[in-house]
DNA sequence: TTGTGGTATGGGCAAATACTCACATAATGG
DNA sequence: CCATTATGTGAGTATTTGCCCATACCACAA
């Protein structure tokens, strides 16, 4: 050995070192004294190994992958919560899974003890995940609906699930007794200026986090099957380029309300600001990546609860 | 949702909190925090994610000092494949390191698109490294067992690893429904004769690769401790010079095989040809140490997987 | 209903580890 | 030649981790 190079042997030492510490499971003390070296040291010698990425951690479980794809997710779209839950092949239900995920989500945040603002969307995901929610006593908590309550033909709205969450959580509960697409957007205004509604709005506005739906605008749409828009009118909105609805709100491919048409006459309150609440969205399967895309590239949500298949796809355009 | 299996949930709650400590680098406190449960809780996921073998370290930095061994290893003794880890001084362990280096090299043969015949030996260091395996799907590939998997009493031999590796991998497997060592020539002749262990040992004649074990003869060889050979029957062999024995089978210093004794009535398979696969042993420590000389001197093995201070105690003489 | 055995939980504590800082030494540059 | 700067070292300290133990919990049997 005539002049060794010392960044290998420094390397090389640190490897040993790691080697030691990681597959032969000594303590750094230990180490040390079989290096002749301090403990100090060794703990170098080993944080180097790792800082170098001479040491790699590979798990071995399925979940693994799934925490990965959350990790890019959230990079990429620069959401701050993102879950992905996996996938079962097998089966083509549009909540498995997610609907667990949301609802273990949601107990997280009604766990706080300060008092938060609960904004709920609508949709069969939603519904999903509040059966699921397992009861729990936050009075301190309020839950507001994002959407009307009322269907086309006068009935409850069946997948709007204020009343199912509230009664779960015993939380002061704020439903929206409105259409969810008025006739005219004169009688939007109209309706939005209520005594009643006014405060209803205002409190959405000022959510601490809202768990959304995204529903997708192909032919068998949640809008259209729930009767709340035409077939003309998703003709119509399709046209126009949208791509999925977010509390019956229509968005094109790139996140931005489509003018006109439906859009005039939503009754829903806004989705609440991304800067000032958590936006998390539910949505898996092939139909709704369109959509998914849509909310991420025009910042819609800033939370993402979905499935492996469906993540792998976001991350592979 | 029926009952869950509570073995996965738990397991993916231990790869969840394995993954957040080693891949994320949260401490126990924020997986704790994260996950909803106590720092003690965590603790134990995460300690159950290591003892389940679901966490995988490897080392990324070929120490010049190994490869260098390696290399001498190859050249002074003629062999195809060598592979030298560091030695942990204060260990006494005899499958530390070349376990997992074992596991790694048969996971590079198994990654193979074409069919291969993975003959596979006994011996607690080759259990070590089929537990360490990663599961991996090959359908393509066959694994054979070149000795019985019959123990003495009747019962399967412990450390014949066949199907711990056929359902790791998930390939068709071979095993050899036969004792170690049968109790006369005569009945070795007609067990091998059967209809059911004659295409085994023809497929076993044909491995591409295979890994096996280097047992000594010392006061607790394997072959005696496991109750295959009598004291008598070991204090003979090494009588007439035996050193070794690899599936089964005695050698003397030179790496020739015994004439007679217990060696007329081994019913394993035999080392495959040199000329047609890779024969890789698996073996360090001072104990194994006339043995492997034996095996490198008789060219029974053509690849060699041990430790700094085997290889170094091979190449001093 | 009560007891009982096995299992999971969380508190507490000692050991192990990571981090910070002051200092020594060596290389670099004027 | 000295000053300056990078680099490594050891000591001290805060944080993190591993483990034991008492307790709570649950299922099942009497």
């Amino acid at each position: 050995m005539s002049k060794p190079d010392l960044t290998t042997t420094r390397l090389d030492d640190a490897a040993r070192a790691g080697w030691l510490y990681y597959v032969a499971g000594n303590t750094q003390d230990e180490i040390a004294a079989k290096l002749g070296i301090s403990r100090q040291s060794a703990q170098r010698m080993v944080s180097l190994a790792v800082s170098e990425g001479l040491v790699k951690v590979r798990l071995d479980h399925p979940i693994a992958r799934c925490l990965d794809l959350a990790e890019q997710l959230k990079q990429r779209f620069g959401l701050k919560m993102a879950e992905v839950v996996p996938t079962d092949p097998g089966s083509t239900s549009t909540t498995l899974g997610v609907a667990d995920a949301a609802a273990a989500e949601m107990t997280r945040w009604l766990k706080s003890e300060t008092p938060i603002v609960l904004g709920i969307g609508t949709g069969r995901t939603l519904k999903a995940a509040i059966e699921l929610l397992s009861p729990i006593e936050c009075p301190q908590h309020k839950v507001v609906s994002l959407t009307g309550n009322i269907a086309p033909d006068g009935s409850a709205a069946f997948y709007n699930v204020i009343f199912n969450i509230a009664d779960k959580i015993k939380a002061r509960s704020f439903p929206m007794p409105l259409p969810v697409i008025a006739s005219s957007p004169e009688e939007r205004e109209l309706l939005h200026s209520q005594a009643m509604i006014r405060p209803v709005l205002e409190l959405s506005a000022q959510a601490t986090v809202a768990f959304v739906g995204i529903g997708d605008l192909e032919d068998d749409a949640p809008l259209f099957i729930d009767g709340f828009i035409s077939r003309q009118e998703l003709l119509a909105l399709r046209q126009a380029g949208a791509v999925c609805e977010i509390v019956g709100r229509a968005f094109d491919r790139n996140g931005v309300p489509i003018k006109g048409l439906t859009n005039d006459r939503v009754a829903s309150a806004h989705i609440p600001s991304r800067d000032t609440a958590m936006v998390i969205a539910i949505a898996k399967g092939p139909k709704k990546l369109p959509g998914i895309e849509a909310a991420l590239k025009g910042s819609l949500i800033n939370g993402l609860i979905t499935d492996e298949a469906t993540a792998e796809a976001l991350l592979a355009s």
